[in-house]
DNA sequence: CACTTGACCTGTCCGC
DNA sequence: TGCGGACAGGTCAAGT
């Protein structure tokens, strides 16, 4: 499930592999990946150079030197991979947790003048690709609503307290989750930044006080800032431009660790469901209303 | 308006 | 071994 460190990590890799190649040719197995891969919109694509990949929450923008930007929104199970040009057999890297590529989870695929390819997959087909004027990507109805960056020098612990006032009547973990108030936070790192900061899930947002706020602000981005280090997160899907791990699961405290002892303070860690979300919480360093275990 | 729930999909796992 | 159902969780539409 790609956030904010995964998408991240995905963007270094791409920023690295293909910038500077020219696409030769796109092509889609369903419109609902890539809803406007048009004969039309090929001119756009087709001839197109990669000049820069972005990230803005948990959205990559792929710049082309047409002008135009492929948007992509890799939700939970999309991957982008790249495999440079083969030059005999058909074989796949051996480090690489995708095996041969284009396969049935293949949903766009780029190929470039020089005969490598980046492979859309996403086998749940939430994900998209959608092509955009440059001009026009801040325009996005998403793009117009999301929230600052975590990670942005600019956005400070208070700045951070402050717009989550706009959900006071909502649990934390809610509050963390709704990418209006701050961006590319999703499963993993709610829970992780919740356990950091010591506060439990459900916790009304108006219960909270600044201090506390500012702490579980500060405890986002160390969890983060260390995932983004590790190369992310592989818990199911998840891989980078290379098709590789990221390995910041190894050293999560709570998530997917239920059963398992709380590294703070050894008692056993419990999922339950908040906010629609399977939770992982410490019930003694997280003192909050009782829930059933799931 | 504020907030919560369901839908979108497919693969995996668990109990019978 | 097969089969039904729960579950995974990002975002938006629909519902309360």
């Amino acid at each position: 499930m790609p956030e904010l460190p995964e998408v991240e990590t995905v963007r270094t890799g791409l920023e690295r592999l293909i910038v500077g190649r020219t696409i030769a040719h796109v092509s889609s197995d369903t419109p609902k990946s890539f809803p406007n891969a048009s004969a039309e919109v090929s001119q756009f694509l087709v001839g197109a150079q990669v000049s820069d990949v972005r990230r803005r929450a948990k959205v990559l923008l792929i710049d082309l030197s047409s002008g135009h930007t492929l948007v992509t929104h890799l939700k939970m199970t999309g991957q982008l991979v790249y495999r440079g040009e083969q030059s005999f057999g058909a074989g796949h890297p051996t480090d690489s947790l995708v095996g041969e590529l284009p396969d049935k989870s293949t949903r766009v695929i780029i190929e470039f003048v020089d005969g490598s390819h980046l492979y859309f997959n996403d086998q749940r087909k939430f994900g998209w690709m959608k092509l955009y004027p440059t001009l026009e990507v801040p325009n996005i109805d998403f793009m117009r609503r999301v929230g600052p960056e975590p990670l942005d020098d600019n956005f400070t612990a208070s700045a951070f307290a402050e717009r989550f006032q706009r959900r006071k009547n909502t649990s934390l973990k809610a509050a963390l989750l709704d990418q209006t108030v701050v961006a590319g936070v999703g499963n993993i790192y709610a829970d992780e930044a919740l356990w950091g900061a010591k506060i439990h899930p459900t916790c009304l947002v108006k219960n909270l006080s600044s201090t506390q706020l500012e702490l579980l602000f500060a405890e986002l981005q160390f969890v983060l800032r260390l995932s983004i280090e590790k190369g992310g997160s592989t818990d199911r899907n998840y891989v980078n431009a290379e098709g590789k791990r990221g390995s910041y699961i190894d050293f999560a405290r709570v998530f997917r660790r239920e059963g398992q002892a709380c590294p703070r303070c050894g008692s056993t860690i419990i999922k339950t469901r908040v906010a629609g979300r399977g939770t992982h919480t410490c019930p003694v360093c997280q003192p909050g209303q009782q829930l059933k275990a799931l």
